[in-house]
DNA sequence: ACCTGAACACCGTTCAAGT
DNA sequence: ACCTGAACACCGTTCAAGT
């Protein structure tokens, strides 16, 4: 049967979850594919592209449930609606390798592939930060979840190597704490949210 | 003459201002500063090494009385100064292609060596935030700082190749109201600083 | 101490030619 | 339509050997 794109990002992404951005080369991807290099290049049209559908297909997995488009919610929901995808985010990238350079390769790239994101910043509206603001807001949240998770990554990465380099833990809790250090900024101190009330 | 580490990382310097990181090669540094690759391996233990190098000069020009270390000043005075040290990262970083990927490399493998980023941190601290999260400030702003560098280089570069992707300009007001935003998150909304008062 | 020459094991991309 | 074979122009790193 002949070789299709989904198999071919599909791969990659196991190459990268399993080994990492220096090992996703054309040529070992043609060679996991037993194919030659030249192959993929009918498929794809340079490693640029394969990497925004690497990126897409990471944040693809995301909840239904989380990204929950529909009848605009009253802020405080809308603001509890972005905390949650933002932790959603950060959990696909976590387990994946170098995740956060592919994320941000592809965002800059082709932001409108990255439904995951456009959809926070929709979010972020709802919310009640202003259209004219809403991008940078997303940038802002956006630079915190990827250099969260290149952080943590670096951090196992330099532990696993025996560099032990000291320095505080930047895990889940300091995510948690700049989401809302970053939410506090942009749409004021944190009221007690009316849920449903 | 021999050659000199500091020749070697003043060369690569020039390499990544005017033609970016991807041509920045051992190879083309050797052909640049007239010797054979292998010369460079006795001043320099590899690649990664140099570009903590590097980083390190980009960072180094910063005006001595950005970073005005001296008696404790009043937190009020503290804040403004992390805001000029922030616009003064950017500024050295802006007109440097992917001087902030070269920075993210440098911060993880030796964050010692970047003076003006762990005095970004001693404000933080000067300015109001509590010891156990002035590591996480100061990542949170840094994050932002070189997120809005990347941004603004990559339009550049997209633009320049005639990739008109519209999208918000992610300028300088984009930068300073991100500062604005983290800064009143983590101190607490502005108040008119008393000025010497 | 400092550098050359040469090798080792790789890259991404292209493209005529095959089926 | 889909792939092979082979080339082009590169990489980072090592290391015996030279001076």
């Amino acid at each position: 049967m002949a070789l299709t794109r989904e198999q071919v990002v599909g791969t990659a992404v196991g190459i990268l979850s399993d080994f990492g951005l220096a090992d996703l080369s054309m040529r070992r991807l043609a060679r996991e594919l037993d194919v030659q290099v030249g192959a993929l290049y009918w498929h794809v049209k340079n490693k640029q592209e394969l990497l925004v559908d690497v990126a897409a297909r990471l944040l693809g997995g995301i909840d239904a449930g989380v990204m929950h488009p529909g009848a605009p919610a009253d802020p405080g929901a809308a603001r509890a609606a972005v905390e949650r995808l933002a932790r959603a985010v950060r959990a696909a990238l976590v387990p994946v390798p170098d995740s956060a350079e592919v994320v941000q390769l592809a965002q800059t790239m082709q932001p409108a592939a990255l439904r995951p994101l456009t959809r926070l910043r929709d979010l972020l509206e709802e919310a009640g930060v202003p259209p004219a603001r809403s991008a940078w807001a997303q940038h802002l949240l956006l630079n915190h979840i990827l250099g969260s998770v290149a952080a943590q990554q670096d951090r196992a990465v330099l532990e696993e190597a025996g560099t032990e380099r000291g320095g505080p833990d930047l895990g889940e809790e300091a995510f948690a704490w700049g989401v809302d250090v970053i939410l506090a900024g942009v749409l004021g101190v944190r009221e007690p949210s009316p849920r449903t009330a």
